[in-house]
DNA sequence: TTGTATTATTGCAATATTACGATTAAATAC
DNA sequence: GTATTTAATCGTAATATTGCAATAATACAA
Protein backbone atom coordinates (compact mmCIF):
# COMPACT_ATOMS: atom_id res chain seq x y z
CA UNK A 1 0.00 0.00 0.00
CA UNK A 2 0.48 3.52 0.10
CA UNK A 3 -0.26 4.08 -3.10
CA UNK A 4 -3.17 6.29 -3.95
CA UNK A 5 -6.05 4.30 -5.32
CA UNK A 6 -7.10 6.07 -8.60
CA UNK A 7 -9.66 3.36 -9.93
CA UNK A 8 -11.96 3.90 -7.29
CA UNK A 9 -12.54 7.38 -8.34
CA UNK A 10 -14.01 9.44 -11.27
CA UNK A 11 -11.85 11.14 -14.09
CA UNK A 12 -12.84 14.39 -12.64
CA UNK A 13 -12.65 13.89 -8.90
CA UNK A 14 -8.57 12.43 -9.88
CA UNK A 15 -8.44 15.49 -11.91
CA UNK A 16 -9.12 18.05 -9.07
CA UNK A 17 -7.21 16.01 -6.76
CA UNK A 18 -3.72 16.59 -8.89
CA UNK A 19 -4.58 20.04 -9.10
CA UNK A 20 -4.99 20.47 -5.78
CA UNK A 21 -1.67 18.88 -5.04
CA UNK A 22 0.29 21.16 -7.39
CA UNK A 23 -0.70 23.59 -5.40
CA UNK A 24 0.00 21.72 -1.83
CA UNK A 25 3.60 23.28 -1.03
CA UNK A 26 3.98 26.87 -0.06
CA UNK A 27 6.97 27.42 -2.49
CA UNK A 28 4.99 26.19 -5.75
CA UNK A 29 2.57 29.22 -4.30
CA UNK A 30 5.28 31.99 -3.71
CA UNK A 31 6.22 30.57 -7.28
CA UNK A 32 3.61 31.18 -8.84
CA UNK A 33 2.44 34.45 -6.92
CA UNK A 34 6.03 35.81 -8.16
CA UNK A 35 4.62 35.25 -11.70
CA UNK A 36 1.62 36.67 -11.53
CA UNK A 37 2.93 39.36 -9.59
CA UNK A 38 5.74 39.74 -12.04
CA UNK A 39 3.19 39.49 -15.51
CA UNK A 40 5.75 38.36 -17.46
CA UNK A 41 8.77 35.64 -18.16
CA UNK A 42 10.80 35.28 -15.34
CA UNK A 43 14.36 34.52 -16.00
CA UNK A 44 16.43 33.13 -13.39
CA UNK A 45 16.48 34.74 -10.15
CA UNK A 46 13.55 32.40 -8.66
CA UNK A 47 15.93 30.48 -6.31
CA UNK A 48 17.44 33.75 -4.61
CA UNK A 49 13.33 34.51 -4.45
CA UNK A 50 12.74 31.23 -2.25
CA UNK A 51 15.35 30.89 -0.20
CA UNK A 52 15.80 26.73 -0.69
CA UNK A 53 18.42 25.05 -2.67
CA UNK A 54 18.63 25.08 -6.22
CA UNK A 55 18.29 21.95 -6.59
CA UNK A 56 14.73 21.61 -4.56
CA UNK A 57 13.53 25.10 -6.50
CA UNK A 58 14.65 23.38 -9.93
CA UNK A 59 12.22 20.20 -8.68
CA UNK A 60 9.25 22.53 -7.78
CA UNK A 61 9.09 24.03 -10.90
CA UNK A 62 9.46 20.90 -12.15
CA UNK A 63 6.57 20.06 -10.72
CA UNK A 64 4.44 23.07 -11.83
CA UNK A 65 5.55 22.21 -15.51
CA UNK A 66 4.33 18.57 -15.34
CA UNK A 67 0.73 20.03 -13.65
CA UNK A 68 0.86 22.24 -16.62
CA UNK A 69 0.29 25.83 -14.55
CA UNK A 70 3.50 27.00 -16.06
CA UNK A 71 6.05 27.00 -19.38
CA UNK A 72 9.59 27.76 -19.66
CA UNK A 73 11.49 28.59 -22.54
CA UNK A 74 14.81 28.61 -23.21
CA UNK A 75 16.81 31.78 -23.09
CA UNK A 76 20.54 31.80 -23.55
CA UNK A 77 22.06 30.21 -20.63
CA UNK A 78 19.10 30.60 -18.28
CA UNK A 79 15.35 29.68 -18.46
CA UNK A 80 12.68 31.79 -18.58
CA UNK A 81 9.22 30.96 -17.50
CA UNK A 82 5.89 32.27 -16.94
CA UNK A 83 2.03 30.96 -16.25
CA UNK A 84 0.09 28.82 -18.89
CA UNK A 85 -3.00 31.11 -19.03
CA UNK A 86 -4.80 28.20 -20.86
CA UNK A 87 -4.42 25.92 -17.66
CA UNK A 88 -4.31 28.70 -14.93
CA UNK A 89 -7.91 29.20 -16.70
CA UNK A 90 -8.46 25.96 -16.53
CA UNK A 91 -7.88 25.52 -13.05
CA UNK A 92 -9.34 28.70 -11.67
CA UNK A 93 -12.95 27.61 -13.81
CA UNK A 94 -12.12 24.15 -12.52
CA UNK A 95 -12.19 25.10 -8.51
CA UNK A 96 -15.02 27.93 -9.24
CA UNK A 97 -16.94 24.94 -10.41
CA UNK A 98 -16.15 22.80 -7.40
CA UNK A 99 -16.99 25.58 -4.61
CA UNK A 100 -19.90 26.89 -6.15
CA UNK A 101 -23.43 25.96 -5.42
CA UNK A 102 -23.35 25.16 -1.57
CA UNK A 103 -26.57 26.23 0.30
CA UNK A 104 -24.51 27.67 3.28
CA UNK A 105 -27.97 27.03 4.80
CA UNK A 106 -27.35 23.53 5.74
CA UNK A 107 -25.57 23.95 9.48
CA UNK A 108 -27.39 20.92 10.81
CA UNK A 109 -24.47 19.19 12.97
CA UNK B 1 15.36 16.20 5.68
CA UNK B 2 11.90 15.57 3.95
CA UNK B 3 9.58 18.28 5.99
CA UNK B 4 8.08 21.58 4.34
CA UNK B 5 10.30 24.20 4.97
CA UNK B 6 7.40 26.51 5.74
CA UNK B 7 9.38 29.27 7.99
CA UNK B 8 10.59 30.41 4.23
CA UNK B 9 7.20 31.19 3.30
CA UNK B 10 4.31 33.78 4.02
CA UNK B 11 1.52 33.04 6.37
CA UNK B 12 -0.75 33.40 3.56
CA UNK B 13 1.10 30.95 1.21
CA UNK B 14 1.55 28.50 3.91
CA UNK B 15 -2.63 28.49 4.03
CA UNK B 16 -3.06 28.13 0.79
CA UNK B 17 -0.98 25.00 0.44
CA UNK B 18 -2.73 23.31 3.45
CA UNK B 19 -5.91 24.36 2.02
CA UNK B 20 -4.94 22.47 -1.30
CA UNK B 21 -3.27 19.63 0.42
CA UNK B 22 -6.87 18.70 2.44
CA UNK B 23 -8.21 19.02 -1.22
CA UNK B 24 -5.23 16.83 -2.61
CA UNK B 25 -6.71 13.03 -2.65
CA UNK B 26 -9.25 11.98 -5.21
CA UNK B 27 -10.94 10.44 -1.74
CA UNK B 28 -11.40 13.41 0.04
CA UNK B 29 -12.73 15.38 -3.14
CA UNK B 30 -15.43 12.28 -3.74
CA UNK B 31 -16.73 12.91 0.28
CA UNK B 32 -17.12 16.51 -0.42
CA UNK B 33 -18.75 15.81 -3.51
CA UNK B 34 -20.91 13.27 -1.52
CA UNK B 35 -22.05 15.97 1.32
CA UNK B 36 -22.44 19.06 -0.97
CA UNK B 37 -24.41 16.64 -3.32
CA UNK B 38 -26.50 15.35 -0.74
CA UNK B 39 -26.69 19.06 1.06
CA UNK B 40 -27.00 17.56 4.34
CA UNK B 41 -25.82 15.66 7.19
CA UNK B 42 -24.97 12.50 6.13
CA UNK B 43 -24.82 9.85 8.78
CA UNK B 44 -22.79 6.29 8.16
CA UNK B 45 -22.92 5.43 4.59
CA UNK B 46 -19.64 7.12 3.57
CA UNK B 47 -17.43 3.90 3.57
CA UNK B 48 -19.80 1.91 1.12
CA UNK B 49 -19.69 5.26 -0.92
CA UNK B 50 -15.92 5.37 -1.34
CA UNK B 51 -14.85 1.59 -1.75
CA UNK B 52 -11.95 1.80 0.39
CA UNK B 53 -11.34 0.52 3.47
CA UNK B 54 -13.40 1.92 6.91
CA UNK B 55 -10.09 2.74 8.72
CA UNK B 56 -8.85 4.69 5.65
CA UNK B 57 -12.28 6.49 5.03
CA UNK B 58 -11.91 7.74 9.02
CA UNK B 59 -8.53 8.66 8.00
CA UNK B 60 -9.61 10.92 5.44
CA UNK B 61 -12.60 12.65 7.43
CA UNK B 62 -10.40 13.09 9.72
CA UNK B 63 -8.08 15.03 7.38
CA UNK B 64 -11.23 16.98 6.42
CA UNK B 65 -12.15 17.57 10.41
CA UNK B 66 -8.70 19.24 10.72
CA UNK B 67 -8.64 21.72 7.87
CA UNK B 68 -12.34 22.48 8.96
CA UNK B 69 -13.99 21.97 5.98
CA UNK B 70 -16.50 19.51 7.56
CA UNK B 71 -17.62 18.92 10.34
CA UNK B 72 -19.24 15.68 12.67
CA UNK B 73 -21.63 15.50 15.59
CA UNK B 74 -22.23 11.95 16.70
CA UNK B 75 -25.82 10.81 16.42
CA UNK B 76 -26.49 7.56 18.40
CA UNK B 77 -23.87 4.96 17.71
CA UNK B 78 -23.14 7.04 14.07
CA UNK B 79 -21.50 10.33 13.26
CA UNK B 80 -23.16 12.89 11.28
CA UNK B 81 -21.04 14.98 8.90
CA UNK B 82 -21.87 17.97 6.90
CA UNK B 83 -19.76 20.52 5.31
CA UNK B 84 -18.95 23.30 7.38
CA UNK B 85 -20.21 26.45 5.48
CA UNK B 86 -17.84 29.02 7.23
CA UNK B 87 -14.61 27.50 6.39
CA UNK B 88 -16.00 26.27 2.63
CA UNK B 89 -16.41 30.24 2.08
CA UNK B 90 -13.16 30.81 3.54
CA UNK B 91 -11.67 28.02 0.58
CA UNK B 92 -13.72 29.39 -1.91
CA UNK B 93 -12.74 32.88 -1.29
CA UNK B 94 -8.87 32.30 -1.03
CA UNK B 95 -8.86 30.20 -3.62
CA UNK B 96 -10.89 32.94 -5.74
CA UNK B 97 -8.47 35.56 -4.77
CA UNK B 98 -5.40 33.34 -5.88
CA UNK B 99 -6.88 32.61 -9.05
CA UNK B 100 -8.16 36.26 -10.27
CA UNK B 101 -6.45 39.07 -11.86
CA UNK B 102 -4.12 36.99 -14.30
CA UNK B 103 -3.59 39.38 -17.47
CA UNK B 104 -4.02 36.21 -19.69
CA UNK B 105 -1.61 37.54 -22.58
CA UNK B 106 1.36 37.16 -21.42
CA UNK B 107 2.18 34.31 -24.06
CA UNK B 108 5.60 35.24 -24.03
CA UNK B 109 7.06 31.93 -23.26
C1' DT C 1 -24.78 -8.00 31.21
C1' DT C 2 -23.87 -9.62 26.62
C1' DG C 3 -23.94 -8.89 21.97
C1' DT C 4 -24.09 -5.90 17.85
C1' DA C 5 -23.21 -1.86 15.08
C1' DT C 6 -20.46 2.09 14.14
C1' DT C 7 -16.45 4.88 14.22
C1' DA C 8 -11.67 5.96 15.93
C1' DT C 9 -7.10 4.61 16.88
C1' DT C 10 -2.90 1.87 16.64
C1' DG C 11 0.73 -0.37 14.29
C1' DC C 12 2.85 -1.40 10.28
C1' DA C 13 4.22 -1.73 5.27
C1' DA C 14 4.46 0.45 0.82
C1' DT C 15 4.95 4.50 -1.57
C1' DA C 16 5.50 9.55 -2.21
C1' DT C 17 7.37 13.97 -1.13
C1' DT C 18 10.78 17.24 0.31
C1' DA C 19 15.36 18.74 0.53
C1' DC C 20 20.12 19.12 -0.67
C1' DG C 21 24.97 18.06 -2.23
C1' DA C 22 27.23 16.50 -6.18
C1' DT C 23 27.34 16.00 -10.84
C1' DT C 24 26.13 16.82 -15.55
C1' DA C 25 24.96 19.51 -19.65
C1' DA C 26 24.68 23.51 -22.32
C1' DA C 27 25.45 28.29 -23.38
C1' DT C 28 28.37 32.14 -22.85
C1' DA C 29 32.72 34.71 -21.64
C1' DC C 30 37.46 35.04 -21.74
C1' DG D 1 40.74 26.05 -26.16
C1' DT D 2 39.38 26.90 -20.66
C1' DA D 3 36.55 29.07 -17.22
C1' DT D 4 32.07 30.58 -15.73
C1' DT D 5 27.17 30.71 -15.39
C1' DT D 6 22.75 28.53 -15.31
C1' DA D 7 19.61 24.91 -14.81
C1' DA D 8 18.50 19.90 -14.81
C1' DT D 9 19.34 15.45 -13.01
C1' DC D 10 21.15 11.86 -9.90
C1' DG D 11 21.65 9.87 -5.49
C1' DT D 12 20.36 9.76 -0.95
C1' DA D 13 18.36 10.85 3.63
C1' DA D 14 14.49 12.48 6.26
C1' DT D 15 9.80 12.89 6.59
C1' DA D 16 4.90 12.41 5.09
C1' DT D 17 1.09 10.03 3.05
C1' DT D 18 -1.77 6.17 1.89
C1' DG D 19 -3.86 1.97 3.00
C1' DC D 20 -5.42 -1.80 5.76
C1' DA D 21 -5.87 -5.38 9.55
C1' DA D 22 -6.43 -5.52 14.23
C1' DT D 23 -7.96 -3.49 18.16
C1' DA D 24 -10.29 -0.13 21.06
C1' DA D 25 -14.15 2.76 22.24
C1' DT D 26 -18.83 4.09 22.22
C1' DA D 27 -23.85 3.71 21.83
C1' DC D 28 -27.64 0.95 21.75
C1' DA D 29 -30.57 -3.41 21.88
C1' DA D 30 -31.88 -7.66 23.70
Amino acid sequence: MGATKSDLFTRQQNEIAAMAKALAHPARIAILQYLVKKNACVCGDLVEELGLAQATTSQHLKELKTAGIIQGSIEGASVCYCINPKTWKQYKELFNGFFKDVDLQNTCC
